[in-house]
RNA sequence: GGAGAGAUGGCAGAGUGGACGAUUGCAACGGUCUUGAAAACCGUCGAGGUGCAAGCCUCCGGGGGUUCGAAUCCCCCUCUCUCCGCCA
């Protein structure tokens, strides 16, 4: 969420800025008339908290000076002024309550160098990579689910009666390529990244740390009866990997790695792009993140894409970068960036990861925070994250991409060896 | 799932109704001494809110209650540990 002060000392500044992401001024406003009177309140409240303490000390004094009459003057004048206080308090609270659920439904600020527009036909096209549409053969036109199909390594059907739609099962040399992908994923970035296998199961607190909750309740699964959320992306459980708690400068950035399942309910997206891999509810994916100070922040967030970006062009893939516009920027996001793969079988192109620098606006609600080198106070973290590999469309991508005249699938060289020494699936290149 | 014990600052650990935001130790930071370091000694040392400031206020796992006054008493919840049961 974004620091309260803001709203205070800056209210044309946030009000520019929230604009561009569609917000609009009267939401704004509201937050800054609460805040000035939840202050009001508070001081006055806490005046008449400090006379009854002040109070309270002389009935201490006099009843053990002997003197009981006074004492119980006194004890009446401070019950007075307690009755008081309490009704004030419970105006705050109330008040403060409000503020508070208006600014965690509040989107961070988008960065200034992130490009103005209103939704994702905004999105600027940074670069584009191994992208020439004439030099696909007749055999990379055929979509996934009739490779997958083809070659028994995707059975939509059985996941479909297993879960319901957009569930799927992968199989055989399908299923391995799913396991090498994560694998190969985690062992690039193992240099820097420490590998974490969190929780895919979360209370509802670490879920409102990364903003996906309370704004984005309907997307997320919940199992009632023990009040757990099935994680979207590894980002939740990584971004309360230090919640409340106060790190030490010297050790930022740290920088963390880790596969997971993620579970989505895609509940606005109904009937949209849903055939095959394009769109499913449980995935696999390999999540990079970090939390840094502010200055280390916009470099972190560059290499998370580089090393995004490098590991779709080592598979071969078609590619292309987007800068993303002030409002289809997500909601905790200040900038991101997507990377899209080219899918020649279903002849479009598909976000396979999303590169974002959060600000401070994860760790303030996460309250992650790290002390100063000079040991004088603490600071927000700032974090970041992108998806290193998510499953699915990669693997739809490759198997399209990588489809022979004969039928078969060329396995990249760098996965082989992550599958049992797999060079092709369904051909006679196949050991 | 059953029984019991517990939750206090970065860590350890006192405090069981009145000057306690909290004794003390360790760690950390600054200094003295030293060629340098260690040791010793002196000092500083929790996090927030609000205010120009002095200050005031909040926080002893979370929530509620009793009281003039709660870290301390009462109720509920969560979590941790030990034992039993079950189990990959």
């Amino acid at each position: 969420m974004l620091d309260v002060r803001l709203f205070r000392t800056e209210p044309q500044l946030v009000t520019d800025s929230l604009l561009r992401r569609g917000i609009h001024k009267e939401q704004i406003d509201e937050i800054v008339a609460l805040d000035a009177q939840v202050r009001e309140l508070s001081s006055s409240r806490d005046e008449l908290r400090s006379r009854v303490r002040a109070l309270s000390n002389e009935v201490g004094q006099l009843f053990r000076s002997g003197d009981k009459e006074a004492a119980e003057d006194l004890q009446s004048e401070s019950r007075a002024l307690g009755a008081q206080e309490k009704d004030l308090d419970l105006q705050a609270e109330e008040l403060s309550a409000k503020l508070r659920d208006a600014l965690l439904h509040m989107p961070n600020m988008p960065s200034e160098d992130a490009p103005d527009g209103a939704s994702e036909h905004d999105n600027v096209v940074v670069r584009t990579e191994g992208f020439d549409p004439e030099s696909y053969a007749p055999h990379q036109r055929v979509p996934h689910w009739d490779i997958g199909t083809e070659h028994g390594i995707l059975d939509v059907e059985r996941g479909v009666k297993l879960s319901g739609s957009m569930f799927v099962m992968y199989r055989g040399a399908g299923a391995a390529l799913v396991r090498a992908l994560c694998q190969l994923a985690l062992d690039r970035n193992a240099d820097l990244y420490e590998e974490v296998r969190p929780p895919t199961m979360v209370r509802t607190a670490t879920m409102v740390s990364t903003g996906h909750l309370p704004k984005f309740i309907d997307d997320a699964y919940h199992l009632e009866r023990d009040d757990l959320w099935a994680i979207p992306t590894a980002e939740v459980p990584l971004t309360s990997l230090a919640r409340d708690e106060i790190l030490d400068e010297s050790s930022l950035p740290m920088r963390f790695m880790a596969h997971t399942s993620c579970f989505r309910r895609e509940a606005g997206s109904a009937g949209k792009d849903t055939r095959g891999l394009l769109r499913v509810h449980e995935f696999d994916k390999v999540e990079l993140f970090a939390y840094s100070t502010e200055s280390q922040a916009q470099q972190l967030h560059a290499e998370v894409l580089a090393r995004a970006e490098q590991l779709i062009a080592d598979l071969g893939l078609a590619y292309r970068v987007l800068d993303l516009c002030a409002g289809d920027i997500g909601a905790s996001a200040r900038r991101t960036f997507d990377i899209e793969v080219y899918a020649p079988g279903v002849e479009r192109w598909l976000e396979v990861s999303s590169v974002s620098w959060f600000g401070d606006y994860q760790a303030r609600r996460a309250n992650a925070r790290y002390r100063h080198r000079d040991g004088k106070g603490t600071g927000i973290c700032h974090t970041v994250n992108g998806s290193a590999l998510a499953v699915p469309r990669v693997w739809a991508a490759l198997v399209e991409t990588n489809r022979q005249a004969d039928g078969s699938i060329a396995i990249p060289e760098l996965l082989q060896p992550y599958m049992r020494g797999l060079k092709s699936i369904g051909g006679q290149l196949g050991v």
